[in-house]
DNA sequence: GACGTACGGTGAAACCTTTCAAAGAGCCCG
DNA sequence: CGGGCTCTTTGAAAGGTTTCACCGTACGTC
């Protein structure tokens, strides 16, 4: 994770209106079109054959350097591009690659997006990006237009179980590499993060601090992350020769944002018999609630309570108590997919798995004197 | 802003860890591809011609309905899709319109994509995401492919001031929206928040509450944004027969970062000679880094200090004091480039400017009792 | 029974590029 | 001087779809 915050980056804007303004410009007439020029254009003009022109643009060393010149100025006079879907329809493939994620303003798939962005665009290749909302239907939709486009492969997060339609589309010669979910089956690619590990890591370090109760912040174990970093936890204190059901005192919030957090952090505290003297929140944003909690009730952090979140986002590192949390490499996350992608020949099928790791800051460090 | 986070844009993971583990797969062979079937096929099977198939597709009112279900059937039976390249070439544009934002995975534009995809999927296009990182390099590149690709429509957050290369392609029948920046001539569209009404509101939301002295985190003066928002919040103390200069007390941070605002706030508070009462800030990072060192300062929020930020991103409003913010339609502005985009006919140059809406939370509220 | 009409369906052209067999030009060597 | 060689260039085919002028057929009308 190298990519640093331009100053744009931090400039972002963000705020609502629902009153559009639109003082509009007045109706103005747009200038009739030109006519795109083609590759017979530039032959007639260039007083070649067409043959030669592509030559020109895809094997200059077949075509003598005088014709190579009068050829070019005729490209460069005419303004000449070359037509793309005249090129894929020849060659059966077109330079994009389909990517459908869950959603693209979700802040972990956007720093994904951005890998994959950038090694397509290091290949030469186009990103075509889709948010499925983890809608099946939607999903759906945006594989037939994709298919339809012939993309050059596909990296999908998949909103369903069912990976059937997606080796029929590697077996039609779409590349397809899984997005944050290990492949069910060895024919395709995948790349995905350890979120066991990642459980594993937060609860060993505080255990690791001394811990003896720990209060865990989770979300609906149905959804599979969830799940993952829930049974690292659990492992974590069995490896430290202890019994998870007495270490570990578990609430669940259905919503993972702040306000869920918060709730979760007053049921636990108000219920716990002997309280814990440290929490693991399964994401930061549920962490931020938590803290906010503590704050309310006056317990300080990490004095009285260190505090673990997951994700490692964006706004962790800037809280006024720094929060300890498990990053994911989603950048490399991006890139490795698209490298798998876009590997020749795509013959083997790797299934990545990316490691986690702990970002330890104050909310977690030990008091000292 | 309509859109809500579902569990999942919570679960949102990220993390890094360099050391990619990838015990991969054992190599595996993958199965020959599969010849993709054309329209011809569909003919055959169906005993038709292609005419009447691709009518079948396009205009099924023309065929009668016992050919059209042979047709329908011999599609299905085939698996056959649509070859996009073909259609393409022969239609002289394709389904997909780009997108050059400064970079993807800045909130902001992350939101604004957001609402052009949702746009263009209802229109059946698809959307080619490109990330120029403000160079003019990157951008050209990216136009260049978007150009070869015959994209129906570009929206772009230009790098560069000269759009004179727009222009053109907007003269060879690509419409073209400036995104977030007011168009310079008439003969573009263009979608953008007026960052001068920003600050006016900020500044008029703090004089009205009897601020008289107010301290102003701004980043560089060459930045657009920046410099708007600096003269509507001078616009705001004129409107109140104040004097700017007496009133506002502004530091510059080059970095418009949460260590920057921190900065930024001791050089203000330590050495202005009378106190201000309130800050503004040019965004919430900053006024995030401004938060902290108060905090530090142990002077209180919205006690001692009313805090105003600029963007309302996602944190602002978890914060343990709610920060009272800017905000920008993000997801309209995306949508209404869309839609700018998608109009047809495409003759009417329009400047739409949104309306920036003041978010006021605890964070700049005056103390009751 | 000839004619007009409406409906279904056909087949070829056009879109623009790449590829490749083959032709042409120039030259060397025997 | 002819054969063989290399270096350039050519021209046509192929790729899959859409469009459109046109052809048949069946039916109703005079």
């Amino acid at each position: 994770m190298t990519r640093q915050l331009d100053p744009t980056r931090q400039l972002d804007s963000s705020g609502a209106t629902p009153t559009v303004a639109g003082p509009a410009a007045g109706p103005r007439h747009g200038q009739s079109t030109i006519r795109r020029r083609s590759i017979r254009d530039v032959a007639l003009l260039a007083g070649v054959s067409v043959g030669t022109v592509s030559n020109v643009l895809n094997n200059p060393s077949l075509v003598a350097e005088a014709t190579r010149d009068r050829v070019q100025r005729a490209i460069d006079d005419l303004g000449f591009v070359r037509n793309g879907s005249a090129r894929q329809l020849r060659a059966g493939k077109s330079r994009a690659v389909g990517a459908i994620v869950l959603d693209v303003a979700n802040p972990f798939f956007t720093e994904v997006t951005r890998g994959i962005e950038d090694r397509l665009r290091e290949a030469n290749c186009l990103l075509v990006l889709c948010s499925s909302d983890d809608s099946v239907d939607k999903e759906a939709h945006y594989l037939g237009v994709l298919e339809e486009q012939r993309v050059r492969g596909l990296l999908i997060t998949p909103a369903t179980r069912d990976v059937a339609s997606l080796e029929r589309l590697q077996k039609l010669g779409t590349t397809v590499v899984l997005l944050d979910r290990t492949s069910p089956t060895p024919d395709l690619c995948s790349v995905a993060v350890d979120d066991v590990r990642g459980g594993e890591l937060a609860g060993a370090h505080l255990l690791e601090h001394g811990h003896q109760r720990i209060g865990f912040i989770n979300g609906p174990r149905a959804t599979r992350q969830c799940a993952d970093r829930r049974r690292g936890l659990r492992k974590a204190v069995r490896a430290a020769g202890l019994d998870p059901d007495k270490v570990i005192q578990e609430v669940t919030t259905q919503t993972l944002n702040a306000d869920g957090g918060e709730r979760a952090l007053h049921t636990l505290l108000d219920s716990a018999a002997p309280q814990p003297s440290a929490l693991f929140c399964v994401n930061d944003v549920t962490a931020l609630g938590a803290l906010r909690g503590l704050q309310r009730r006056e317990v300080s952090v990490p004095g009285d309570m260190a505090v673990v979140g997951y994700d490692d986002v964006e706004f962790a590192a800037m809280l006024s108590t720094p929060l300890t949390s498990v990053r994911q490499p989603k950048y490399q996350l991006g890139q490795a997919a698209a490298d798998l992608l876009l590997a020749e020949p795509h013959t083997h099928h790797q299934q990545q798995v990316f490691h986690p790791e702990l970002v330890v800051r104050e909310s977690s460090e030990p008091i000292v004197g």
